[in-house]
DNA sequence: CCCTTATTCAACCGATTGGTTGACGTTTTC
DNA sequence: GAAAACGTCAACCAATCGGTTGAATAAGGG
């Protein structure tokens, strides 16, 4: 169906592009200082994330030399969406997390 | 560093193999009638659904000649946590959002 | 017992993935 | 303007993936 879906999840399957993820977290980074943590070559990170840019799950823009890399988290609102549709959370007060969710994406102005 | 999520991830990326989970959510289901519906061989079906067994998505069980497969929400959650613990929230409140997740996840005893 | 149904196994296939190396284009710095 | 820093490209590689087919195993039904 959503092939969006398939390219979010299939980004989020390996544990380096989780781990730049997380990174991405506390802030943007040059392709050079993604890369250092990892024992890897740059051309295999620079690979990363362009598969993680394709998923969306986060932007590249470019100001002088320096690749800036940013994090997107709305990519992962589609993915997560689904995965709650489901089962997920069974056992737990869904309609609370339901109220919950919206609540708090609506606030974040999507 | 989880290698569950990895697996999770990996089976979520195919569709094939989210249409089996949807499928699921209704009703547990024979290896065959699983089948059905998809252009494509029961050995690949059998394929798909090792992969979700793997992952921990799904369990079979054999009674008589027939094996059933049944969905197992539970394997979404680590995945999800991951994901809420994250960007998608950017902006959001984050304080609010974990003493929720705290106070779901311990009610549901995972 | 034989036949059918249910499912997996094994071998194979082409495409994709995750990594390497080395050359290349840009921008900055000296 | 030459050298260094930043990043990608291209070619290659082994391993995995998603599919096929055909044979094999297991369990029921006549």
């Amino acid at each position: 169906m959503s092939p969006k879906l398939d390219t979010v999840f299939a980004a989020l399957a390996d544990p380096t592009r989780r781990s730049i993820l997380s990174m991405l977290l506390e802030d943007d980074m040059a392709v050079t200082d993604v890369a250092e943590p990892f024992d890897m070559s740059l051309a295999a990170i620079s690979k990363h994330l362009i598969v993680l840019t394709s998923a969306g799950l986060i932007t590249q823009e470019k100001r002088g030399r320096v690749k800036w890399c940013k994090l997107e988290p709305n990519a992962l609102k589609e993915a997560s969406v689904w995965m709650q549709s489901f089962g997920m959370m069974e056992g737990l007060d869904l309609d609370a997390f339901e109220r919950f969710l919206d609540h708090e994406l609506e606030a974040s102005g999507d």
